[in-house]
RNA sequence: GCCCGGAUGGCGGAAUUGGUAGACGCGUCAGACUCAAAAUCUGGUAUCAGCAAUGAUGUGCAGGUUCGAUUCCUGUUCCGGGCACCA
């Protein structure tokens, strides 16, 4: 009987699916324990090799917790808005429901095929109104909620309207605007209007402008994945910035809280420093600079510094070029200059310009006044300075700051050195360390007992105060696109309106044609009947949410997927709490991780949930690349004679390299290209000298080439037919491409498709060879030889069970104790691998043990049976197969599927003859190896010491006063 | 540019806490079985020198700490991910 894995792996999946085997329900009876994946977008592509590689470890990881005894949570869904089914409808005009449904059941069928233990009663999918409709509710929990700073939570904006009527806004500082103070009597005496835009200041999710990327020509606004190098991927043309108003979420105000939790969440200390970096806190002061010639009228600049003990070393301020006062400073002169600078930077994005080597900046012919010396300071402006974070200005000291220095080195603006020989003027030097010196009165204090006394000095001339800083900016929710939630939100005399929570959801209406709309307004915008459909309530807002709006909280849905009342109910997230595990790429290190994380925090805030963390662990998979593979495609010169009818000609490596060395083509393959051409009936003539040659690199698909080399017949009948006709010069009989390691992608041609492997290994195959590629967490390029050898494994393994001749050869005799050891080797090892997440390793002990329990012959149900239960998270259809014949040889009627039975338990006894290798070093040089049992004292070990031959000869020989001691793994005997 | 990772044989990788570098798999070479092939099995395989025993070198590069460094520190090169509207 051969190991037929079509026939077992199908016979399973259709057991599992119809036992209902992996539906879970709220078991109190039970330790809960839930592993997550990311959900994916289910993109037209479909699932390539990277997808499955966090989710065959998540759900080993599930089926090896089942194992354990726990109730698992283990469910999957997609994330189902996003702009490509947008992009996808405006190119073959197909609504984005049908494709996006499509491309889901396309999904379905791929992950099926792996055999993954999910419970899809559980499934969800972002777009579907009984799931965005508690999207929608959330976000108008936002809205109507501020961010309480005394109590330091969530509250309702009811509360804080009491408070105005009381206090006033004196207990509120406000956070979108600091400027706005009044008190009770003043915001009595408000109308709606104003009171709805102080309002607006406060609340968690709120209306503001902002800047986008915005497309002219295409009349629409575009995401910066589709803008490269200022023009728009679609046509090309030329992409401007410009303010709209948008949605936000006040993030910032849970920065704190999103800092301090880190400490209590199992992330790696890479992903938690990215989430530290991102929020970016910082503390400093925020300084005055009052502008020359404007005292009168007491305009000044504000600037934020990071280092206010170094204020006697500032010698010019920067603003953003978008700064409100460029213009009203900016002095007569010098008008033309800023004009074309400001026009320059209506083309560069924020990343352009963080990344440019080359220093820009133009003088405004403005001066601002030291705050303490009164000395006269030039302002510019320049790209580096970002008009989103701090105050938009800076004041620059060159001396202790690398872009300072180099800004006032290329526009030769003279250096004030307050550190004495700490500054060499070659290089700026931002210690906190020197003496200060040319500083005034802070002339001979250390730098870092300066800045608290001049924040004093600011106070007490109030000019200036302490401030802690986020480099964090506020999420922007909203999109000018069609594809996303819908906004409960509807619009009447510029004021917002929350729509009542009972008629949710509001359903996204079907276009009939997807385009932008007015004004830079989004698709919806353009059917007036659903925009005017709230009637007196005034019009619906046109802009949709992101597509972060629905993964921000999806975790929660699948705790309790079918609730009509509520998102998930208080019992439901009680009973399965934080996610344990989750699993995914660091790619949404500082996104999706953060914005969950903050959503959670105000759930918790409201009283919905009972935790603040949604996840306790993050588990990081790595990015499978692709490795593209390159034809060399020989292009001539066109002209209108014989050379234009010529085939498509393609040149092996060999050729191409030297081609693209020399510029030329070398007399070998002149003359080779001559013969081909020759056999295939055409005249070239002097056609490589005549026609300048160059060289085209293309991709072609990888299931094409075998390693290095084209399969030229595959290659003839590709793309329809395109290059049918194509000449192949080749190297020793062989054509050989080119290769390079690139993100996996359709239009590369390098995406391996997992249904073509698991059609020809199966599952198991495929599930065990994604683990033994190397650690989750690493990024590595697929590469599928090698699959081989974890297929040959299962085989032999089929082989312990089945022989030709004598069919099944399983027995019940009683194992000896070398086979026990192996088995225990194996649980002990294989348990810790899994724990650990280390599943390459593990893969490779279960084929040592296949190996070693192969070579003594063994066949005994005593030792199959725990392997089998413990390959079953790896390879759970072979596991579940075999596992059968198990129960039939022992005689049992036991549980039906191996799910049901527990984790093989270590018995140490069989452990006690695996030993240590122990190197000895006398006097740090090494001599000689011994080796421990596991359970050996420290005692044994140094009488083990004394019994070796080797160091009991050397010591007798040298008769040294000995000292022997043991550290770490290591025995020194010092003489 | 900024933030976070990574680099070990021909290839993917192992070495769990600073202690025999290269487990396991691929590839490859030799052999067994076979008329032959496939499948399977056995053995070799970091590099250099040597018939061999063995010796020397060796974890991107340059230094440092240590009796001892793939592992810790400093600098550096290259590669990958993210940088706020891809998800």
């Amino acid at each position: 009987m051969e190991y037929d894995f079509i026939e077992i792996e199908k016979k399973w999946q259709g057991y599992w699916k119809e036992a209902d085997i992996y539906k879970v329900t709220n078991n109190p009876g039970k330790p809960s324990y839930y592993v997550l994946d990311m959900f994916p977008y289910p993109s037209g592509a479909g699932l390539h090799v990277g997808h499955p590689l966090g989710y065959i470890a998540s759900d080993i990881y599930a089926r090896y917790k089942r194992l354990k005894g726990f109730n698992v949570l283990h469910p999957m869904g997609y994330d189902a808005f996003g702009l490509p089914a947008e992009q996808y409808a405006i190119e073959h005009g197909i609504p984005p429901a049908i494709s996006t449904d499509r491309n889901i059941q396309n999904f379905r069928k791929q992950l099926d095929h792996l055999g993954f233990c999910y419970d899809w009663s559980r499934e969800i999918k972002t777009s579907d109104p009984a799931y965005y409709k508690w999207t929608q509710w959330i976000f108008l929990q936002l809205f109507q909620c501020f961010y309480n700073r005394q109590e330091k939570k969530a509250d309702s904006i009811e509360n804080l309207v009491k408070d105005f009527e009381r206090t006033g806004n004196q207990n509120h500082p406000c956070p979108g605007d600091e400027a706005v103070n009044f008190s009770a009597a003043q915001w009595q005496a408000m109308d709606e209007k104003s009171r709805s835009d102080i309002l607006m200041h406060y609340r968690l999710a709120y209306c503001g402008y902002g800047e986008v990327n915005w497309c002219e020509a295409l009349g629409t606004v575009l995401a910066n994945d589709e803008v490269i190098n200022g023009l728009s991927e679609r046509g090309g043309f030329p992409v401007e910035k410009k303010v709209l108003r948008q949605w936000y979420l006040r993030i910032t105000e849970y920065a704190d809280r999103l800092l301090d939790g880190l400490h209590q969440i199992d992330f790696s200390d890479s992903m938690k420093e990215m989430q530290t970096n991102w929020i970016g806190k910082s503390v400093g002061a925020e300084i005055s600079f009052p502008i020359a010639g404007h005292e009168a009228d007491q305009i000044a600049i504000k600037v934020y510094t990071t280092r206010p003990d170094t204020i006697f070393g500032v010698d010019f301020v920067v603003l953003a070029p978008e700064h409100l006062l460029v213009h009203l400073i900016t002095t007569v002169d010098r008008e033309e200059e800023v004009e074309a600078y400001l026009q320059y930077m209506k083309s560069r994005s924020e990343r352009e310009r963080l990344a440019e080597k080359k220093i820009t900046g133009c003088f405004t012919g403005a001066y601002v006044l030291h705050p303490f010396s009164g000395k006269k300071i030039p302002v510019w402006i320049s790209e580096y300075v970002l008009s989103g974070y701090g105050t938009g200005a800076i004041m620059a000291v060159p001396c202790g700051d690398e872009r300072d220095f180099r800004f006032a080195q290329h526009f030769q603006i003279p250096i004030t050195n307050i550190i004495g020989d700490a500054f060499t003027g070659a290089e700026a030097n931002a210690t906190k360390e020197a003496i200060l010196q040319n500083s005034g009165f802070l002339d001979g204090i250390a730098m870092k007992d300066a800045g608290v006394i001049v924040v004093e000095k600011l106070v007490a001339q109030n000019i200036g105060k302490a401030k802690t800083q986020y480099k964090m900016r506020d999420a922007a929710f909203s999109r000018q696109r069609y594809w996303g939630e819908p906004f409960p939100i509807t619009w009447k005399e510029g004021m917002a309106k929350a729509l009542p929570e009972n008629t949710l959801p509001l359903v996204l209406p079907d276009l009939q044609e997807i385009k932008p709309g007015p004004d830079g307004e989004g698709p919806l915008a353009n059917n007036r009947q659903w925009i005017e459909s709230a009637g007196s309530d005034g019009l619906r807002e046109s802009a949709t949410m992101p597509g972060y709006a629905g993964s921000s909280w999806y975790f929660l849905r699948y705790m309790d997927p079918h609730n009509n009342t509520a998102f998930c109910s208080r019992e439901a997230s009680d009973y399965w709490n934080q996610v344990d595990l989750y699993v995914g790429g660091t790619e949404h290190a500082v996104g999706h991780l953060l914005y969950s994380r903050m959503w959670t925090k105000f759930l918790f805030d409201r009283g919905w949930i009972g935790f603040e963390e949604p996840f306790k662990k993050l588990l990081n998979q790595g990015m499978i690349q692709g490795s593209s593979r390159f034809v060399y495609k020989l292009n001539f010169l066109q002209e209108e004679d014989a050379t234009s009818k010529l085939p498509a000609i393609f040149i092996s490596k060999k050729y191409a390299d030297k081609f693209l060395q020399h510029k030329k083509t070398d007399t070998v393959l002149e003359k080779e290209l001559y013969d081909v051409l020759k056999k295939h009936g055409i005249q070239v003539g002097n056609i490589l000298k005549d026609r300048h040659p160059d060289i085209m690199t293309l991709h072609v698909d990888v299931n094409m080439v075998d390693g290095y080399e084209l399969d030229t017949a595959a290659f003839q009948k590709w793309r329809n037919g395109e290059y049918a006709k194509a000449v192949f010069i080749l190297e020793e009989g062989r054509y050989i491409c080119g290769a390079e390691v690139e993100k996996m992608s359709k239009s590369k041609f390098n995406t391996i498709n997992p249904d073509d492997l698991v059609m020809k290994y199966g599952a198991d195959t495929f599930r065990m060879y994604e683990m033994f590629l190397g650690p989750v967490e690493q990024s590595k390029p697929w590469d599928t030889r090698g699959i081989e050898g974890v297929h040959r494994f299962l085989k032999k393994l089929w082989r312990m069970f089945f022989q030709e001749e004598k069919g099944l050869i399983l027995q019940n005799a009683e194992p000896t104790a070398a086979e026990w050891k192996i088995l225990h080797t194996a649980i002990k090892k294989i348990g810790e691998d899994t724990e650990r997440f280390s599943f390459n390793t593990a893969v490779s002990t279960f084929m040592i043990t296949v190996n070693e329990l192969a070579e003594l012959d063994c066949h005994k149900t005593a030792i199959w049976e725990p392997f089998l239960i413990m390959l079953s998270p790896y390879a759970p259809h072979i596991a579940e197969e075999l596992y059968q014949h198990v129960l039939q040889v022992k005689g049992q009627d036991g549980p039906k599927t191996i799910m049901d039975m527990d984790f093989p338990e270590l018995e140490k006894k069989y452990l006690v003859e695996t030993s240590k290798v122990y190197p000895i070093s006398i006097n740090g040089k090494l001599r000689t190896t011994i080796s421990i049992s596991l359970e050996a004292t420290q005692a044994d070990v140094e009488a083990l010491v004394l019994a070796n031959e080797v160091v009991k000869k050397w010591l007798e020989e040298k008769a040294p006063k000995k000292i022997i001691y043991v550290r770490n793994k290591m025995i020194n005997i010092v003489i």
